[in-house]
DNA sequence: ATTACTATATATCGAGTAG
DNA sequence: TCTACTCGATATATAGTAA
């Protein structure tokens, strides 16, 4: 009712009317967003002026804005995690060099990987819920497939920047577990060799979320 | 998460854990969500693919539209209110003869209003709540004054147009409680006699409402 | 691993009412 | 009138657990 940056005179009979609930939860609400910093209030004889704090306007632009980049711009489109190198069992060489998948990667990440990942242990708590948050977002996803020997599962990549520097991707085993506290990272170099990197040293990855429209199903 | 257009991925305890709830509650809200059609569910074994239908998207995009009209553009901008017209006691002339009202007016209004007042009964419920509403939102405001007879209080103005032709203000006392079925109109001639009003005649009229920066405090 | 039931705990709502 | 308290009713959340 424009109490952004001006105080309204409302009652709290007036509002609940409006809102269809009772006067009594106005009340209990006003005093609630008040003490929560949201909203000033100054009690007069015909009802209270309401304003919204500073901190008030920015709750709600911060849902405003959460919406906008969902309805109009798709999905937040990278999200920055940071781990320890660490050396692991050379699996990854394994996994990459089988054709079945590097011919995908090749053709949906657009590079030819190198014969390793690098592994990053995510330490924070911050790192460790943003990689969370990949499993949910949409990925692009490399097909499983059967060699003679064995089958391997489909496996989601994003696309990553990697000390905002080399360009690479993010690969995650649609089945393992192992999985939550470690960042598995390809791209088409030996980043180990490009950044002079050892156990321990701590490299920034920036992942994109691919956007609804060219990730695949 | 992406769920805009695409099925995602999720699990009750992943999105539990992400929002800080319980699994149950998550369940609970997943399956009022479809029962609601803002959502839809399909179960898997790893979880379920959960995907917003054109409805969800909708509630979200009119949230997102209301926000955006109160933090990008401010307040809305026109009231649409409907009356009758009905021949009040003659106070209207009164008061705006009054020379302390009479200069403001054509201050902060920007017209020599004719003295005389065009009443309006509110009569749908529709009407009647267009015109609570107005009490809340910021107006013009005219101060009041004394003469050596009397004192005159002050004065809530909006801006209007009336039957979309004529450009006027409607008034309002914030003394009396006389207002809330009633609307004032005044204008720089007589509405009466522009429109050939008699008693009983429907009137339509657009209540602007200021932006936080013209009106004045 | 999942989802989701039932039962109990907690939070919110609204009627009555005081100030 | 107004705001906002107390308190019983209602709704929502979580624990435990089944499938």
């Amino acid at each position: 009712m424009g109490a952004q940056g001006r105080a309204v005179q409302v009652s709290t009979t007036n509002l609940a009317e409006k809102l269809g609930v009772a006067q009594q939860t106005i009340s209990r609400h006003l005093i609630k967003l008040e003490r929560l910093g949201l909203i000033e209030r100054h009690l007069t004889a015909r009802g209270e002026l309401v304003k919204l704090t500073d901190s008030g306007t920015e709750e709600l632009r911060s849902v405003h804005l959460g919406l906008r980049s969902i309805l109009e711009a798709g999905v937040p489109t990278v999200i920055s995690i940071e781990g320890e190198v660490f050396t692991g069992l050379g699996e990854g060489a394994y996994y990459i060099s089988q054709k079945g998948y590097r011919e995908q990667i090749i053709g949906k990440l657009g590079f030819d990987p190198y014969l390793g990942t690098l592994n990053l242990k995510l330490k924070s708590n911050l790192d460790l819920q943003a990689r969370k948050e990949l499993d949910a977002y949409p990925a692009i996803e490399l097909r499983g497939f059967k060699t003679g020997l064995r089958t391997f599962g489909p496996v989601k990549c994003y696309k990553a920047l990697i000390n905002d520097k080399a360009e690479g991707a993010v690969v995650t085993a649609l089945r393992s577990h192992y999985s939550t506290s470690v960042l598995e990272v390809i791209a088409p170099t030996d980043l180990r060799d490009l950044f002079k990197l050892k156990d321990g040293d701590k490299v920034c990855v920036k992942v994109f979320i691919p956007s609804s429209q060219q990730s695949s199903a």
